[in-house]
DNA sequence: TCGGTTCTTTACTGGTCGTCACAAAACTGG
DNA sequence: CCAGTTTTGTGACGACCAGTAAAGAACCGA
């Protein structure tokens, strides 16, 4: 019952996203928000309560749309080390391919003055624990396929992947050459 | 000639840094700065120019005090591998006793969207392209000795292992569990 | 002493910020 | 078609922001 929305909210968080994304949370006013949003002030502070708690849950659908990328790759076809090598390839290629050089936003929120803040620490922390886990399984397979040494434990090498993977996200904002970050990729890839 | 300053450029930049370390580029105003610096705007517009000029010449000052630390450690006592391992362990030890988690500024830059306008990024990839000579030096030297492995070449080396230092710089932003971060430091050497 | 130069102080500008209150609008169950 | 409910757009708010301009203060060489 109501005066129903004339939008939907998960696209609005999304259009938010992107916002967010490209210009960081500091940066980002209220009327950036309602120019992509389409919203007015009012609507976006009626819906999202404030600035602060629509970053979060923008940060929080962008965890879910990354894990749902990065699942893709690592349950998909191929033995592990292909698998891994995937996700780094697809890293190196989004992030040459994106003219905004944005990056992982879950980096810069935790690079960000906001990811000082407990809640968002928190979310960063989750993701990252995430994308740990599911590093873990598939080297995990692949020792026990024999294409990854067991000379250090599963965890220890997920956790210096991800490691890996981060830094080559953060060089990738201004590194913008390809044979730099391919030996990146390489040189992760060759210490499983 | 002409009246004296009543304070020292340098370290009116040193107090810059500080805060914009802390707060990051955006969240700091010039009120912030002249807080901190004790001067006024107009001296502080007068001597240098602009809020961005400003964070510009920052970034300038923490890349030489970091460079002078990382070169200290680097070009230490001890083997190659134990230079390494000490830079490596002084991140984790900085980063874990700062109680306000400002983590690398550098990479915070890179982060930040001041880290998009060109005369940030190429302050950033000075910064990085450096290291990674000072790292390539080293594990060059770890190689003639026959402590790192020559399978792949010291340029690949040191472009992982710089990933694996920022990756490890930035994962210790939100994950304050050492253990953690330990098997980032052993991970990363092991790969050597 | 004094003219010239440079620094400091202060007040001000035009603009934007995040927030919220209010009234009009749109829908629903009765 | 009406009462009740919820959303929407507007507009105003106090605060703050980056940057400027003007006037006074401190120093120098002559």
């Amino acid at each position: 019952m109501g005066r129903p929305r004339k939008f939907d909210e998960e696209v609005a968080v999304e259009a938010a996203l992107e916002v967010f994304w490209a210009k960081g949370f500091e940066a980002t006013s209220t009327e950036d928000l309602c120019a992509r949003t389409g919203l007015g002030r009012g609507s976006l502070y009626n819906t999202f309560r404030s600035k602060a708690n629509l970053y979060q849950q923008a940060l929080r659908r962008y965890a879910e749309l990354g894990h749902a990328a990065q699942a893709e790759i690592l349950h998909g076809p191929g033995s592990a080390k292909e698998r891994l090598r995937a996700l780094l390839t697809a890293v190196i290629d989004h992030d040459l391919n994106d003219p905004e050089h944005r990056g992982c936003l879950a980096v810069n929120a935790a690079s960000d003055a906001a990811g000082r803040t407990d809640e968002v620490a928190a979310e960063v922390r989750t993701q990252f624990t995430r994308i740990e886990g599911m590093l873990h399984d598939v080297i995990l397979a692949g020792q026990r396929a024999g294409e990854i040494t067991t000379d250090r434990d599963a965890r220890q090498l997920a956790r210096s992947f991800l490691a890996g993977y981060y830094g080559l996200r953060v060089l990738a904002k201004v590194v913008h050459d390809r044979a730099a970050l391919v030996d990146v990729l390489e040189g992760t890839l060759a210490a499983l």
